[in-house]
DNA sequence: CTAGGGTTAG
């Protein structure tokens, strides 16, 4: 009689043809057991339900088994990770094929055991089973979850010597390997080379590369494409472009999808729901999102978290508090990607009584070790100003990731604490953690505040020789950074670069060229920036009254002041007031700044008090000159500018006895001048003179430098201003005082060690003063020097014996921040003390300077 | 009996 074979009678049931009963009694000598075929579907079953044990029970008792059996048997062990079981039943395997082989390597791929994988893949071939696409696919899926692209790579050019390159299943495992291992561009060309594209796998795979690697516009062109080719989608497909349409915040193309979701029947799919109501969230269409939630059967944690995020950024806090919980309420399983957003929502509105309560939870459900988690609870103690808490938690943590050092970071730079936070960078870098943009960004903005340009150019080094794509926030940082140190030119340069550019750029140079004494290139910027389509804000128009003041630009300043509200709705603030009072104080106009004040909607602060003030100094209004001392000895006391301002004013006007009462009124209310204090920075060390000072090691070259220097600039035409010099000695003594003011000191230094060509970049605390700025510019053009003088108000570049910046009023000295989550541009110019860090090439930390006291405080 | 693609984060 005729025996079918296994594979015969399979496919005789596939097309539906009923075996008679005979046939059955002819195939099993027991006619009351069931076939073969039947009990290996049974086991089947069993494991994939569950069963596993029971499953194995079954297969014990079976007196015979097929290839099939054993095939399933070790199946079930492999996807279940009982490897150790899998490879034993695989040992007693009396008959391998290509299907056992593969069952049990996808096995050890499915759980990353990449050595076995990898053994088994070559032991197969020295037996002379050849693998399959399920082979090589099994492999490919591993590579990528791994991200192992050398090894992915080794089975591709398997694929191609096996002709298995054309095959559309391998390569889709191509391209998802590929587009994981972030080689977008192979991942392309895989795709592209496919022949056949009619599998919707193959173009999610390739949709979901580009949306993962922020090419959200090639994403929504790739599923146009896969429409027009006619290949439909699937639960798989909608997420991946829906995530690409919020990364792009393209809500109509997003909505044009949901419709097509909706047509199709894939709308209850959790993956499509929630990307939807992310979609919509990240798009900013707050409602629509709130309605797809609505309108859903049963809870999803991670719809919920999309909505308390999409609630966060736009600035829906309290809604986002209030979603938690009700998620809470509802017991849907709050998980390790909820409590980062909720903490999120209370570190934008400081809210530390939620926080702390939420701390609690995070405590008491055990989520206290999810690295997101601990991330997201020092990024909301360090922001809620408790710094304390913040390390604490990033202390405990065991395994500290480069966001984990960044919310650190941020969270110091955000406090003021510019320098603790580039002392974390460099103890990151240290124990080997990567940067990456976001702590690039935050970090230079940091090196901008404190005005570090070795430091803030060795950053960018680093940042270059990562070779990581450039970010908008990487690139404002760095325009300010550079702006901010006095490299107008950099600065520039790295604008020029830029192809995407935002407010904040342009923000950054219009306040670099004002600082730096290029007012007029600061108002074409202004132009440039308005013809772009970019719109100012208040920050920019700070920079650009800055600007018209030191121009002495006396009618443009008007018009954008006025401009200010009219046309861009910005209410001016007391920055902006300050910059118009100093505007209108410096061309003489002191009664229509007197009127300005007195209409001004804003309480004046210091920084308006302080440009009032200067402008009377120079004009000499002693009215409003005492209402401005007074305004100001009450808001900083401990400020003795103002005193020694306003006993100046008294001085010129001959009222001397009013002088001398007011320094006797200083000193008894125990207000010092703060000391002079300039310095260099020279191969990251920081060379510190005062007044007259004879501290330094070099300092018998210092003073015969400065005899040269004051004989050679006298022959130029330099004349000492006296007025500048102490009261309390003869001429000769005066004249002495001046030539060793600190920053003629640091000049002689500078001349001295700086090498012919590079530029002498010398720091002071205070304002520089009026002789020293006279003498720098007789400098310069007698020692053929490019001198850059950073002090508390702006640069002033020497160059030819020509001064480029001449300022009065100082910013004001506070941080203006902006309320978006991009680097701040801030617009306080100095602090009083600078400070170094010495780097070797790698970025280690040598060790650490304080600039203010010379002093070397720490090694590393 | 073996295989591939998806959502939420600083």
């Amino acid at each position: 009689m005729y025996k079918f074979n296994l594979k015969q009678l399979n496919s005789l049931r596939y097309v539906g043809i009923e075996l008679c009963h005979s046939f059955h009694s002819c195939l099993n000598s027991v006619s009351n057991v069931p076939p073969i075929y039947e009990l290996n579907r049974n086991l089947n079953g069993l494991w994939k339900s569950g069963q596993l044990d029971e499953a194995r029970q079954m297969f014990d008792k079976m007196y015979e088994r097929d290839d099939f059996t054993w095939n399933t048997m070790i199946a079930a062990y492999a996807h279940s990770g009982r490897l150790d079981e899998a490879k034993q039943l695989f040992d007693e395997t009396p008959n391998k094929c290509s299907i056992t082989w593969s069952s049990l390597i996808s096995g050890y791929c499915r759980y990353g055991c990449e050595t076995e994988a990898f053994y088994l893949f070559w032991q197969m071939q020295y037996e002379g089973q050849k693998p399959s696409q399920f082979t090589l696919g099994s492999l490919l899926r591993m590579c990528s979850s791994n991200s192992l692209l050398s090894r992915g790579e080794q089975i591709h050019a398997h694929a191609i010597k096996t002709q298995f390159n054309s095959n559309a299943f391998v390569n889709t495992g191509l391209v998802d390997m590929y587009a994981k291992c972030s080689c977008i561009v192979e991942a392309q060309y895989i795709f592209e080379a496919t022949p056949d594209r009619k599998s919707h796998v193959l173009w999610t795979a390739m949709i979901t590369g580009y949306s993962q690697s922020n090419d959200g516009l090639r994403a929504i062109k790739c599923f146009r494409d896969m429409q027009a080719e006619g290949v439909v989608s699937n639960q798989y497909t909608f997420p991946s472009v829906l995530t690409a349409c919020a990364a792009v915040k393209a809500r109509r193309f997003g909505a044009q999808v949901h419709g097509h979701i909706i047509q199709t029947g894939f709308e209850a799919n959790m993956f499509v729901e929630s990307a939807l109501v992310d979609m919509y969230a990240k798009c900013g269409d707050l409602n629509s999102a709130r309605r797809a939630l609505e309108t859903m059967e049963g809870d999803n944690v991670v719809s919920w978290n999309s909505m308390v995020v999409g609630c966060v950024r736009q600035g829906f806090e309290k809604e986002a508090l209030l979603l938690f919980k009700k998620m809470h309420a509802r017991d849907m399983g709050i998980d390790d990607f909820t409590y980062p957003s909720v903490l999120n929502s209370c570190a934008s509105i400081k809210d530390m009584k939620n926080a702390k309560s939420v701390h609690c939870l995070i405590v008491k459900t055990g989520f206290e070790d999810y690295k997101l988690v601990s991330n997201a609870l020092v990024d909301v103690y360090a922001k809620g100003e408790d710094l304390c808490s913040a390390f604490e938690v990033f202390n405990h943590m065991t395994d500290k990731d480069v966001i984990s050092w960044t919310s650190l970071v941020t969270g110091y730079a955000y406090n003021g604490s510019h320098e603790i936070a580039l002392k974390l960078f460099c103890e990151m870098r240290l124990v080997g953690v990567e940067p990456d943009q976001i702590v690039i960004a935050s970090v230079l903005s940091a090196c901008a505040e404190l005005t570090v340009l070795e430091f803030g150019q060795q950053v960018h080094a680093n940042f270059m020789k990562l070779g990581l794509e450039s970010t908008l926030s990487v690139d404002n940082s760095l325009v300010a950074m550079y702006a901010k140190c006095g490299c107008i030119e950099d600065a520039n340069e790295v604008f020029n670069l830029m192809r995407i550019r935002d407010v904040i750029t342009w923000t950054a140079l219009i306040v670099g060229y004002a600082q730096n004494g290029k007012g007029k290139d600061s108002l074409a910027l202004y132009n440039e920036m308005i013809v772009s389509g970019t719109k100012p804000d208040f920050i920019t128009f700070i920079g650009l009254l800055f600007a018209c003041s030191h121009a002495g630009l006396v009618e443009q300043g008007r018009e954008y002041f006025e401009s200010m509200d009219k046309v861009y709705g910005i209410k001016p603030g007391p920055d902006h007031y300050a910059c118009i009072i100093d505007l209108l104080g410096r061309s003489g106009k002191m009664n229509e700044a007197k009127e300005l004040l007195n209409q001004m909607d804003v309480e004046p602060d210091a920084t308006v008090w302080k440009a009032l003030l200067s402008a009377c100094r120079v004009h000499g209004n002693l009215e409003l000159a005492e209402r401005a001392a007074k305004a100001l000895f009450e808001l900083e006391p401990q400020n003795a500018v103002p005193y020694v301002l306003l006993s100046n004013i008294y001085s010129a006007a001959g009222f001397w006895d009013d002088a001398a009462r007011l320094r006797r009124l200083m000193k008894s209310r125990g207000v010092c001048k703060e000391p002079g204090r300039s310095w260099i920075e020279m191969n990251s060390t920081v060379h510190t003179f005062m007044s007259e000072d004879r501290s330094h090691p070099k300092t018998e070259q210092i003073y015969l430098k400065i005899d040269e220097i004051m004989i050679m600039i006298k022959e130029a035409g330099y004349v000492p201003d006296m007025n500048f010099a102490l009261h309390d000695v003869d001429e000769e003594g005066k004249e002495l005082g001046l030539s060793y003011h600190s920053e003629k000191l640091a000049v002689a230094f500078g001349l001295l060690f700086v090498p012919q060509g590079a530029p002498i970049r010398i720091y002071k605390n205070l304002r520089v003063c009026g002789d020293c700025h006279t003498a720098m510019k007789f400098i310069s053009r007698v020692f053929q020097r490019h001198i850059i003088l950073r002090d508390s108000n702006c640069f002033h570049h020497f160059r030819e014996g020509i001064s480029k910046t001449k300022g009065l009023v100082s910013f004001k000295s506070g941080v203006a921040k902006r309320m978006d989550d991009t680097p701040q541009l801030q617009v306080k110019v100095i602090s009083s003390s600078s400070f170094s860090l010495m780097l070797e090439e790698n970025l280690e930390v040598k060790y650490w300077i304080r600039a203010s006291s010379g002093v070397v405080a720490k090694e590393a």
